[in-house]
DNA sequence: TTCCAGGACCCTG
DNA sequence: CAGGGTCATGGA
């Protein structure tokens, strides 16, 4: 165990861990308790300090500075797409949400889970699965549930379970296709961290060739595993919000949503996805 | 009971 | 390229 302080300017952990971005946190109280690769944290926040407990004691400063993104100066990228009215009152709404740097693979499964699902049950899926296949984690040793979890399965852990052994944590339909995705992982034929170097439209080419990976899974995955942030994931909440304000409520499809999105806000047409798509959701 | 959920895919026109 | 049906599952 290993606890940490880190400065945390323009953040807010509550709008960050909740807004629908990650799956694998949970609050109680002033706490949140939530999973990061190996690790499970046990996260506050007083001002611009955070607090962190961390079931693993070789975790290093750095790498959740990168978890949480906080290297990242988030008044220069809200300048960019902070561009009329409504912007500006979804910025204002959620002040210091930042986007999470995920594990890729973990991102990708998730994402994957999240087609035609809703938020609870596909953290419900995330949770299942990585119960089933993943390592369990304590925070403090003798582990009451509230401060255990479990990682999320490596690739060739999820390609041994088989379809079948997928199948046991009711994820349906998309069994075949995160089968498929941990085959081609596990073996090789496809290197998530090669992707890193790639520009978007290559990268976002290469996830889509997945079975079950479409425009909007990559994109999220893109955005939230890989920080390509001009990727403008277009959901049926995000829909309904560019349509109304920016399209005078005419119906309109989600090629051209996103790409009027990326020209408009431009190369952080993503963080503005993300606070549209809080407060889409938050006044629903 | 019926509807829908952070879609993807396949088939038509 | 756009429009429609289908795909498991479970909660409202």
């Amino acid at each position: 165990m290993k606890k940490l302080e880190l400065k945390a300017k323009d953040f807010n952990l509550g709008c960050t861990l909740e807004c629908g971005q990650a799956f694998r946190w949970a609050r109680d109280g002033e706490f949140y308790y939530g999973v990061v690769g190996n690790r499970f944290l046990k996260v506050s926040q007083k001002g611009d300090r955070l607090s962190i407990e961390s079931s693993d004691s070789a975790v290093k400063e750095e790498e959740l500075t990168s978890y949480f993104n906080l290297d990242l100066d988030l008044s220069k990228v809200v300048a960019q797409i902070d561009r009329d009215r409504h912007m500006h009152e979804a910025i204002k709404n959620h002040k210091g949400l930042r986007i999470l740097r995920q594990d890729r693979w973990e991102c990708l499964i998730s994402y994957m889970l999240s087609a035609y699902n809703n938020i609870p049950r596909i953290k419900g899926l995330v949770e299942n699965l990585s119960a089933k296949f993943g390592n369990r984690i304590c925070l403090n040793g003798y582990a009451p549930l509230r401060y255990a979890g479990f990682s999320f399965p490596a690739p060739r852990v999820l390609k041994g379970a088989g379809i079948g052994g997928l199948k046991d944590i009711r994820m349906g339909f998309r069994a075949s296709s995160v089968y498929e995705a941990a085959s081609k992982v596990a073996s090789n034929k496809l290197d998530l961290s090669s992707i890193a170097g790639k520009n978007y439209q290559n990268a976002k080419d290469i996830l889509t060739e997945l079975r079950g990976v479409g425009d909007k899974v990559a994109d999220c995955v893109l955005l939230f595993g890989f920080g390509m942030y001009e990727a403008f994931p277009v959901d049926v909440w995000i829909r309904r919000v560019m349509e109304k304000i920016y399209f005078k409520g005419r119906a309109v499809s989600n090629k051209e949503i996103r790409e009027f999105a990326q020209g408009y806000f431009g190369p952080y047409a993503g963080y503005a996805q993300e606070y549209l798509y809080a407060w889409g959701r938050a006044k629903r």
